[in-house]
DNA sequence: ATAACGCTTGTTATAATATAACATTATAAT
DNA sequence: ATTATAATGTTATATTATAACAAGCGTTAT
């Protein structure tokens, strides 16, 4: 549950810190206008950080929200096997932390004989509050 | 394997048998390409059609790609169960069709107490001709 | 030391993806 | 027929992402 601790760039440090900071995904835009004081201006410099953070599994891209999360599971090294929850209401998006899910889609072979090296995952539905 | 029926209108008639002559996925503004011909000019057109198309699950998105397909799958009746496969070399992208797999993900439950409607799911990897 | 290298940065411009807003027309339900 | 619902056409704009190029910095090989 804790950070992990990798060599970061300046810029690729401000991402982090920023996205690590917020409570929700944050989208590339979103987070290019938060790190304008820190001199970050365009949006090549987030993206470009972004990219590389992702490759690195501090952080994961929800794919279908465009937005950005640091990863909170320290055995999740370079963004392989993701599993999210995302509620359709109040947008909270928690990552699926299940060894058993994990085990078994990082197994998983179906009859096209095709080498799976990554999967993702997103669930949708209603977190506990908003199922009320 | 065979194509599902379902009253459509003309925009979306047209959206779904461009993605389906297609072999492979299809984005927006390559379909609003190929139907201007057809007399639909505008992406708003073209992006109501796939909204309900994919309500209909007659299609899917993919969202890593930004990309569409058409189901195959008589048993997808909702888009609310998705499985992909997608080749990193030559993006060739298979609809996942296992019972098992479906099974599995739909009753599967986490510790947060959400109850989820609806996942997908994208595999990445090389198929058969490019792992070669 | 200095040249070469890999990597990160800064910058401008533009491509690609998606939606807002509004007026109109077709279809279905009562 | 009247009303409601869904689909269309259109213009403009918002949002997301990348191309292309110049410059800087730290490491390492010679
Ligand atoms: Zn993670
Ligand atoms: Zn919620
Ligand atoms: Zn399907
Ligand atoms: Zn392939």
């Amino acid at each position: 549950m804790k950070h992990k601790q990798v060599n970061l760039s300046k810029n690729q440090q401000i991402v982090l810190e920023t996205i690590r900071k917020a409570k929700k995904p944050l989208k590339a835009y979103s987070i290019l206008s938060s790190v304008k004081k820190k001199g970050i201006n365009a949006p090549p410099q987030v993206y470009r950080a972004l990219e590389k953070l992702v490759e690195l599994g501090v952080i994961h891209k929800i794919e279908s929200k465009n937005a950005f999360v640091d990863c909170k599971n320290s055995e999740c090294e370079t963004s392989k096997a993701t599993a999210f929850s995302i509620c359709k209401k109040c947008q909270k998006i928690t990552e699926i932390m299940n060894s058993k899910l994990s085990t078994y889609l990082t197994n998983f072979q179906d009859n096209t004989g095709m080498k799976y090296e990554k999967y993702n995952l997103e669930f949708y539905g209603l977190c506990k509050r908003c199922k009320l």
